[in-house]
DNA sequence: GCGCTATTTCCAAAATAATGGAAATAGCTT
DNA sequence: AAGCTATTTCCATTATTTTGGAAATAGCGC
C-alpha cells in the first residue's frame, strides 16, 4: 500500500453512486448481487453502472464472478482492510494522539512508505 | 455523517497531491505547518496549493489558523475519525467478516443512515 | 446456429477537476 | 501609509470524470 494506490481507492470510493454500490454489496454479504440485481436497486442506466463497477474492479475494490450468464459482484473485504490499515497509520503515524482511544487499539506497528 | 458527506471527504483525499498534504499534516502534529513550509515540502505552486488546501478545508478534514503574516494548517483528527467509523460500520454492517478481529474490535454499535 | 437475457464496450456530450500565472488581500514593521 | 512577506482569489486552459444510448459480446436453452 502507497499513497498513489490509497488515493486511487479514496477517489474510487469518493462518489456518492460508488460508494452506494459498494455499500450495497458488503450490505449484500458472502452472496454478493448480481449487476442486474445492482442495476434495480441504484436505479441507474446499464452503462453507467458497469462503468462505475469497472473503477471499482480496476482498484481492487470489487470482485465479479460468472454464475451462467449473470456476473455477481462481491465487496472486496481485504482491499477495505488494507486501505482502512493505511488511513490508521498515516493518521496516527507521529503523534498518536489523534484519533480515540478504541480507534488507536488497531493501530499498525509495520512500516508504512 | 452519511454518503453524500462520506463520499466527498474521500474523493478530498482521494488525489495524490491531497493526500501526501493531508499525510504531511498528520506527521507535522499538533504544531501544524505553514502554508509555505507545506509548500516547500510539496514542491507545488502557490495557487495550486491553495486550491487544494480550500478542498481538505471545505471537507472539514484540515484546519487553519491564522499566525501573524502566516496560515498555520492542522489536521482535523476528528473528521478522520468520524470517516473511518463510518467506513468500518458499513464495511461490517451486514456480516461482521470483513475485517480481521483487530479492526472488527472497533466496529461502533450505532446506527448507520 | 437462433433467440434470449445479462452485461460490457464504443462513442460522444456535458460537467467537473486540476493547474498555475497574475492580481488582490491580509497582516506585519517601520 | 509604504514596503514587505504570506497567502488567497481571479481567470483561463487543459485534462479527467461522469453519463448514457446504441452496438457488441457472453453464455444459455432450444
Amino acid at each position: 500500500m502507497n499513497i498513489e494506490i490509497a488515493s486511487r481507492q479514496l477517489e474510487a470510493l469518493g462518489n456518492p453512486s460508488r460508494l452506494t454500490i459498494y455499500r450495497t454489496l458488503v450490505r449484500a454479504g458472502r452472496a454478493g448481487l448480481a449487476v442486474g440485481q445492482l442495476q434495480e436497486r441504484m436505479d441507474m442506466p446499464g452503462s453507467t453502472l458497469s462503468h462505475h463497477l469497472k473503477r471499482l474492479i480496476d482498484m481492487g475494490l470489487v470482485r465479479q464472478e460468472r454464475a451462467g450468464t449473470s456476473l455477481i459482484c462481491h465487496a472486496e473485504y481485504s482491499a477495505m482492510d488494507a486501505l482502512l490499515g493505511f488511513l490508521v497509520n498515516e493518521c496516527c503515524a507521529d503523534e498518536g494522539n489523534c484519533l480515540p482511544p478504541a480507534v488507536k487499539m488497531v493501530r499498525r506497528t509495520e512500516t508504512v512508505t
